[in-house]
DNA sequence: GTTAAATGAATGAACATTCATTCATAAAAA
DNA sequence: TTTTTATGAATGAATGTTCATTCATTTAAC
């Protein structure tokens, strides 16, 4: 019975996703859905109050979950950068497993009138302290740099790993994105730019190349 | 007369994008543009052909015109460093300078299907040939290190200039967003990791903090 | 046989788009 | 110069369509 019921449950909140995914949340309609679903327009509502429900939904139970288990896949990890790249790891392959997830979050998050702005709000807040956590412990290791501001230091990881997703969604999904976290990772870890080089050198070494 | 002309062109627009930044563009009216832009709606389509058009010709116009000014900003810089500093400056600046083009160009660029997807491709490759451009620079001057996968590169560097601006929004511009240019910086050339540190070292001090 | 779940046609509100009409200005005629 | 005619920008009420949501009825469960 209860099974049953939480199968309808689930089979609607899949296809609306999936629904959601191909045509943005403002141009599904509720008959897509329930198409999607194979049940009638009227049994969505006996499992959803209304549509703004459905996302709304979405965020509180499939995404919260999928986040629970970064924290998991942190711990794993013995110093900071392990950790970290466990978290850059996991965040690609639970991404990568389920697109049409991946595409509502991508989307949803960075609208400015958030449907379900409290929902997104915490599962934020819960990365960002995961983040916070493990360059604490990267600074008390001394494997990272002390003079960090952290409050940047959290979106030059989360707006690069949001990124590396987002091409991956415009490209279909056609390469590994998992393959993505090690040399992500490097980058966060070292930057761009080359430890030898001395600042002064190059105006001289660029005229050089003009002769 | 021209002018005129002209003048309730912009005047449309500009109302418009007020009202997509407001209330995102599939819960924005044809009437509340029209009162926003003191016309009447009949009117909107004297000038464009139809709800979509509007956002079209905002990518199509106002935005190219601003990624237009990115590419000056990188030519006055020197070496490599420099220009991607005036780039981030830059677009930070501008992005801050006009907060409703900083809400719509954010929201509408992070959708799957995106409307004025021909207009966003074509400013996304101009941005990702000016980075392209600077790191091949960087290599040359040896500022740069040689064994970077320029894909990713370009999204790192694009995905933590885009959160940062994504924070900012949802902060409601409260602080100044040009004075993170600097401090990004510094993280996408030197990263978050610190020098001195040698990997093996590590463990051992993690261990000797569980005594 | 009673209760709960599911259905899908019906409802009505919201909204993009159209178009007949107005009116200020410009061109032509006197 | 004054009067008449033509133009086309601007208007906003009317139209037609698209849905979200409801609810009377049917079907299934126990």
């Amino acid at each position: 019975m209860k099974e049953k019921k939480n199968d309808k449950y689930s089979r609607i909140l899949e296809a609306a996703i999936k629904v959601f995914a191909d045509q943005g949340f403002f141009q599904s309609t509720i008959s897509q859905i329930a198409r999607e679903a194979e049940v009638a327009d009227g049994t969505i509502y006996l499992y959803f109050k209304n549509k703004d429900d459905i996302l709304i939904q979405f965020f509180r139970n499939k995404t919260k979950q999928v986040f629970e288990r970064f924290e998991e896949a942190v711990e794993k990890g013995r110093d900071a950068k392990e950790k970290l790249g466990n978290l850059i790891r996991k965040h690609l392959e639970e991404f990568q497993n389920d697109k049409n997830m991946a595409v509502v979050y991508q989307t949803e998050t960075h609208q400015i009138n958030r449907l379900a702005e409290d929902q997104i709000k915490e599962m934020s807040k819960m990365y960002l302290d995961l983040i916070s956590q493990i360059i604490d412990q990267g600074q008390e290791e001394g494997s990272m740099r002390k003079d960090l501001y952290m409050g940047l230091v959290k979106r030059f990881i989360i707006g690069s790993v949001d990124e590396v997703i987002n091409t991956w969604l415009h490209a279909n999904g056609k390469y590994d994105l998992v393959s993505m976290a090690d040399p992500l990772l490097d980058l966060l870890i070292r930057g761009v730019g080359n430890l030898e080089h001395k600042e002064n050198e190059s105006p001289s070494q660029v005229r050089q190349k003009e002769n």
